[in-house]
DNA sequence: CGGAGCATTGAAAAGTATCAAGCTAAGTGG
DNA sequence: CCACTTAGCTTGATACTTTTCAATGCTCCG
């Protein structure tokens, strides 16, 4: 019998969302799921829509419920870097501290999930798995953002892009990507333009496109319609991903 | 009244431990402090020393007492990335996994009291306000992740090396670098070789040693002997370390 | 004194960025 | 319905930054 069929007691708004199971949510009780589900708003909002800006009082934390919010970072003169890619069930905030360093943009069209950082806040101290839950999501952005320093530090142009492929195609379908299925094709929308992907590797838009290409060219991957992909075989895409 | 005059009751291994009063272990009792120490080893490494290998089974946790530890990741063909640099009284580990992901090597000569993962993990249970203190400081190591990896992404060589400068000038004295005193020179001793600082901003050795020379040349540093660097204006470094 | 390990410097090569056209697809208005 | 526009993408030529390769210098230590 599944989980998510035992609903009484859970407000309608939670009733189905994946952050009750593999998210922050799934720390709390029916009730307090209740008591935080009153000071709750859940909405929509197109891409390129600033969800938290970059030296906004962030008086609202989130949970992405669908699509994919990218947090960003601009130097003075408008070089920007994106730091992180948040996919449903993430949390997306900075507790403890009002300001918030990054800024959160929707990527593609997105559904979240906000509450005042009060009531979290709250709720954390009376509640420590909470506070468990939020640490473990925060080791696991830690250990992605480690993994990025890799590939922008150390990695070529070309296994930059391979490597996002690989991750956006993980996330898309974890079993895919590895052991036995690694040999299978996959195919999936890109959440990111160009620019943003450029953004996120530390590169041009230009070279992005150009290793695109050459991917395809390769036969490594088949490129429909710019934002469709389709990766022919995930295991030769890794081996241009660089160890 | 100093706090760490009241010895009563501490071990003797805590009593002038940095990580008492700012890190982790601020969130224990006396009687909790005397529990950890129990199974806890202070140790001395000289610099070079490998304290958790990439693949190592990770079985005990450290607090850094001093020195400074280096955190890296390793592609397959060796190309590294230095992912993290923790100086006193910083956490070292990976709690809620085995595998740690990182190297920790010491960068300098380093001290460091370590304890058992089990330990740790059954304290936090039973000690909210370990797991707080832990979730402030995974936090922060994010911020510092997302940080430099706008460094790595997009600014040049020579601000990243800049960058550098100021981030350790920070650390040694976190009141020269802010504000008022940014005008001020401030002398240190870099606990990185020019190998390590490549790997630390993404570039070569030659590359790095070439934008310290500039900066020389321009009277922003003064370089005593490749260790020893005297900032003679801090705001003037600031400046090229790209907004 | 001599060697070993870093660090610096120079010259050439490579990779990526920049600049500049075109291209494509989707929308807009005649 | 079709020219027109626009935004995002691709492709090409060139410029520039950083790497690579190579040689020399420095400093610590046996």
């Amino acid at each position: 019998m599944r989980d998510d069929i035992h609903t009484k007691g859970i407000p309608v708004l939670c009733a189905s969302c994946e952050a009750r199971h593999r998210g922050l949510c799934g720390a709390l009780s029916d009730d307090q799921l209740v008591e935080l589900a009153r000071s709750t708003m859940r909405q929509k909002a197109d891409d390129g829509k600033v969800l938290v800006g970059d030296e906004d009082e962030v008086e609202r934390f989130s949970n992405v419920l669908s699509g994919v919010v990218k947090l960003t970072k601009t130097l003075s003169d408008g070089r920007q870097q994106i730091v992180g890619l948040q996919f449903a069930p993430d949390f997306v905030g900075r507790p403890f501290r009002s300001e918030s360093s990054v800024s959160a943009e929707a990527a593609t069209g997105v559904e979240v999930c906000s509450f005042p950082r009060r009531t979290l806040e709250r709720m954390m101290a009376e509640q420590p798995g909470l506070e468990h839950r939020l640490l473990q999501q925060t080791l696991r952005e830690l250990d992605e953002a480690r993994d990025w320093m890799v590939a922008l530090g150390r990695k070529t142009a070309a296994e930059k892009v391979a490597s996002f492929l690989l991750m956006i195609a993980q996330n898309i379908d974890p079993a895919a990507t590895e052991g036995q299925g690694a040999d299978r094709s996959q195919a999936f929308d890109l959440p990111l333009s160009r620019g943003e992907i450029a953004d996120f590797l530390g590169l041009t838009i230009e070279t992005v496109s150009r290793q695109l290409t050459r991917l395809r060219t390769a036969g490594v991957i088949r490129i429909e319609n710019t934002r469709h992909v389709v990766v022919e075989d995930v295991s030769r895409l890794a081996a241009r991903a660089g160890g």
